[in-house]
RNA sequence: CGCGGGGUAGAGCAGUUGGCAGCUCGGCAGGCCCAUAACCUGCAGGUCGUGGGUUCAAAUCCCACCCCCGCAA
């Protein structure tokens, strides 16, 4: 059949895969079921919450299921797979049972950061250039033949959201792209050199926290990389409220601070500086817990007084 | 009922033995200066989140509600 219209299952979660499933359904692609991960206990209530594709699916009327069954699945006779940031493992008999196979979008330059933080990876050590690459899916995670890629410059004050926000979009134009040449058989994939891969691990809350004694350029990088999500904080005393975490939002590399060592800092005027291993960071934008975020003058004018030390 | 912080002038904050509502910045007017984001003088700007209660008197104590945010997931 179909080289027109082929049956399609949609696997995603995030936001990340919000573009591709929009404009796939644009572009009149046949969406048989888009399958995403159960709903969430979410937020300060803990309210159960459907994932963002969840979410856009039935507002485009797409049929929507939270599990893989593998009889569901086989039923549909589905002809191809496409996963973007899915979240959960494909097994092998579920992925035999697409024609055309399982394609997968990946935020990276593969086989250069695999895994779960490519995005935020990339801006931590600096790249100057990313990418997001098609591959497709087989057993080893990220692992899979190249279909295509495009590639993507990593500018000066760019963060993790932002990347992943372009990521998302040159994703989705890049899939859609490529889509009617590889259903026609005209693709060729190639495998990708394991021997140079590299892996990202699962970020956690706690991997925000900045250690003083960096070099300011690496903790910079780390404020956009970790913007917004783990975020990057530091621990500070106040006089007269105790110790609070602050989150830091922003901040440029600046000169060293004579006779100050990495956690020391200071406040000249409406300028927050906190001396690094190497230079100092010059505060732009921060965030106490349990108040929104403000830009370093509001700051010192507010709490320039009482802030006793930095942990 | 997951834990916690907060709502006071345009902005960021202080202000509980209840007793005239404050600070820094910004705004406006004027001054100084070659000049300035510097400095000096003056002015404007507040239903202290909302609704009740206690009191001679509430930003402050009690009750209910609304909104914002941090943690956790």
């Amino acid at each position: 059949m179909k080289d027109k219209n082929p049956k399609i299952i949609f696997f995603g979660s995030p936001e990340f895969a919000l573009p591709t499933l929009k404009l796939l359904v644009q572009k009149k692609y046949n969406i048989a079921l888009v399958i995403t991960q159960a709903d969430q206990p979410i937020g300060r209530k803990q309210i159960l919450t459907p994932t963002a594709v969840k979410i856009l699916a039935k507002k485009l009327n797409l049929s929507v299921s939270c599990e893989l069954n593998f009889e569901k699945i086989k039923k549909l006779k589905p002809d191809l797979g496409i996963v973007v940031a899915y979240g959960k493992f494909i097994p092998k008999e579920i992925m035999d049972l697409f024609t055309f196979g399982v394609l997968n979008l990946h935020p990276s330059a593969l086989p250069k950061y695999r895994g779960p933080s490519p995005i935020q990876t990339a801006i931590l050590n600096g790249d100057k250039k990313t990418a997001v690459t098609l591959i497709k899916l087989d057993q080893q995670m990220d692992h899979g033949p190249i279909i295509g890629t495009k590639s993507v410059k990593i500018k000066e004050n760019e963060t993790a959201e932002t990347l992943h926000n372009k990521l998302a979009e040159l994703g989705a134009v890049l899939l859609l792209k490529i889509l009617p040449d590889y259903l026609a058989g005209k693709i060729k994939t190639v495998p990708q050199k394991h021997q140079q891969a590299s892996y990202t691990k699962l970020l956690a809350r706690n991997d925000g926290k900045i250690q003083w004694q960096k070099k300011a350029e690496e903790i910079a990088y780390q404020l956009r990389a970790f913007y917004p999500w783990p975020g990057s904080f530091t621990e500070v005393n106040f006089k007269n409220l105790g110790t609070k975490r602050v989150k830091i939002i922003s901040g440029d590399v600046s000169p060293s601070l004579k006779g100050l060592v990495a956690g020391d800092f200071k406040i000249d005027k409406n300028n927050f500086l906190v001396q690094c291993g190497q230079n100092s960071l010059n505060i732009k934008k921060l965030q106490l817990a349990g108040k929104k975020e403000i830009i370093v003058a509001e700051f010192i004018r507010g709490y320039g007084k009482n802030i006793e030390s930095l942990k």
